[in-house]
DNA sequence: ACTATTCTCTGACTAGGATCAGAGAATCAG
DNA sequence: CTGATTCTCTGATCCTAGTCAGAGAATAGT
């Protein structure tokens, strides 16, 4: 590990140097190419690249003043700005692409055909894997910025994958208060701070500070991040947390055409049962009968980590 | 390759910050741990690391004045300081390996137990590859260090492997003119600047600018780097000199016990004739033909590129 | 012995990366 | 509407990383 971070920096100091050879600070071009041709939120920029706002402000005023960058107002939030690329910014944008990629045949020019395609075959799983062990599964509040936009997203798709469209007035929307204890839980899943996933637990028939049973909602996974495993991590955090709230079993309904989650359940020892709710947009109706744990034994800030046994499907796109 | 670097100075960017945690700089963290428990020459520090000399020296006379480090003169020249880490110096750096250890405990714990073994691998196989690239096969004057260092390496590993030993002043040593064109040439691989590989071309018979035949001698290939195919790629480009020379065939003996380099030898082509020297320590003798390229028709700094077709054997120690 | 080279150290200097505090504008929650 | 929060920008400041030039000591080559 330690002798793989040293390669893999002496490496990217080449690249850094091919940048800072374009005359142009490292911090600058990072995030010039971060904008991209989309433009981008200043805050998401931050975030993303865990700038200072005071020093992010700065760097975004020398690209300004180069004329290569502008910064706007954000229609959505009059707060936030956003910074797009002119067109000499997008022209030196592809600069830095052409360097990047001049860099990369400097590393791939040595090697024969056969090595090549393994490094850039073992990149591709160093990149994938890392990016699975950056995402962080938190608890988030109902009005955070991360419960709006992951929850939008994950009704989008469903619009846009079932038969006919999805609804989001017929269906059984959450008030904030079914999204924290005790009547339930809402995780969201970040990746470099920004939300790539998501998943609902609710508590029903509480009594006695136990619930009799709770349901799996919202079970959402980005596009981006498919196939890491992540929606297998999601859910068992759910019913990690379920547990921990004494629930003795866990339920979830699905529709049809979620034919990933539906198999990912089953994986995960979910057996098909009778319907125990009237959503309009369930085919198939799922629980699993969870270990006693007792109650709060677990802390429930982590119990989110992922040991399960069946470790061979790797891809598991979620929904619930 | 571009978000792979992202990724990976993302999480290069936390093993760093890990450093800084330890209230010291990260140049004098990198140096620290550089250096090693069996302590550096500083001169192998400056280019291992890439550094300034003035800012290398500075350094170190912080890391002297914290305790850290001793500068003393070395035995074998006395322009060249030898840097060796003090009792606190070698806590220091312990204590660095194990914030190093935790940082890479907080990149597996989020991952299964396949995804570790999976990511490990994949690191491992990127260094390999990397470490591969980074390697320079250059010409190299006779009389400089590397030539030295590397002939040096070669004939004590003939000694510890032959049976019976091996004896230099039985050998026919290279004069060393006979290392410079027009008799001959000397190859270094080098990796950070340090020599990891060598191998020598002998020009015999030389009528018209034009030898009868090229010898290929000391091949050999460091034991930190091998089984990343340098051996092949020193074979192939001291052929492509001999081949740019004019040379019609290449001739080369070696001992028995060097199995991996018969094999190698073997698989490119190389068919094995009668003796063509009196060489006590050789077994056998091989021979290839050329394929004509004309005389000087490659350029000879860069006429190393390996893009052999059999790349199968990846392992290919090897000596001549 | 004499010269060129190598290695190291010192001094002077630059700039980019980064942090902190605070102010102003916009939005959110009640 | 009001107070609290969020987002951004400006100013001030610090320090590490890195460069350049030159001097002094040791060595190598002839």
């Amino acid at each position: 590990m330690r002798r793989f971070n040293r390669i893999v920096t002496q490496r990217v100091g080449a690249l850094d140097e091919a940048f800072l050879a374009r005359g142009r600070p490292l911090g600058q071009a990072r995030v010039l190419w971060e904008i991209g041709p989309d433009g981008a939120d200043v805050r998401a920029l931050r975030t993303r690249l865990g700038l200072d706002s005071g020093y992010l402000s700065r760097v975004l005023g020398a690209l300004g003043s180069d004329g290569l960058v502008t910064v706007g107002r954000s229609q959505l939030d009059g707060r936030v700005r956003t910074a797009r690329l002119t067109p000499a910014g997008l022209a030196e944008c592809a600069e830095l692409d052409r360097r990047n990629d001049a860099v990369a045949s400097s590393i791939l020019d040595p090697l024969e055909v056969s090595q090549r395609t393994r490094l850039v075959g073992a990149m591709a799983e160093v990149e994938r894997l890392l990016t699975a062990s950056l995402v962080r599964i938190e608890p988030c509040a109902p009005r955070h910025r991360h419960a709006h936009t992951s929850l939008d997203a994950y009704f989008s798709e469903l619009d846009a994958r079932f038969n006919g469209g999805f609804d989001r007035s017929r269906a059984n929307l959450d008030a904030p208060s079914d999204l924290v204890p005790p009547n339930g839980l809402l995780l969201v899943a970040t990746l470099a701070g920004e939300p790539v996933g998501c998943g609902v637990l609710r508590h029903h028939d509480v009594r006695g500070g136990r619930p009799a049973w709770s349901e799996i909602k919202r079970l959402w996974v980005a596009p981006s991040v498919r196939g890491i495993g992540l929606g297998r991590r999601l859910l068992i955090a759910l019913e990690g947390h379920a547990a921990s709230s004494g629930a003795p079993v866990v339920r979830l309904d699905t529709n049809r055409v979620l034919t990933e989650a539906i198999a990912m359940y089953r994986a995960h020892g979910y057996r098909e049962t009778r319907p125990f709710n009237d959503n309009p947009y369930a085919h198939h109706w799922f629980e699993k009968r969870l270990a006693a744990k007792g109650r709060r034994r677990r802390q429930p800030a982590t119990a989110a980590r992922t040991r399960s046994t069946n470790a061979t499907s790797g891809t598991a796109p979620a929904q619930a």
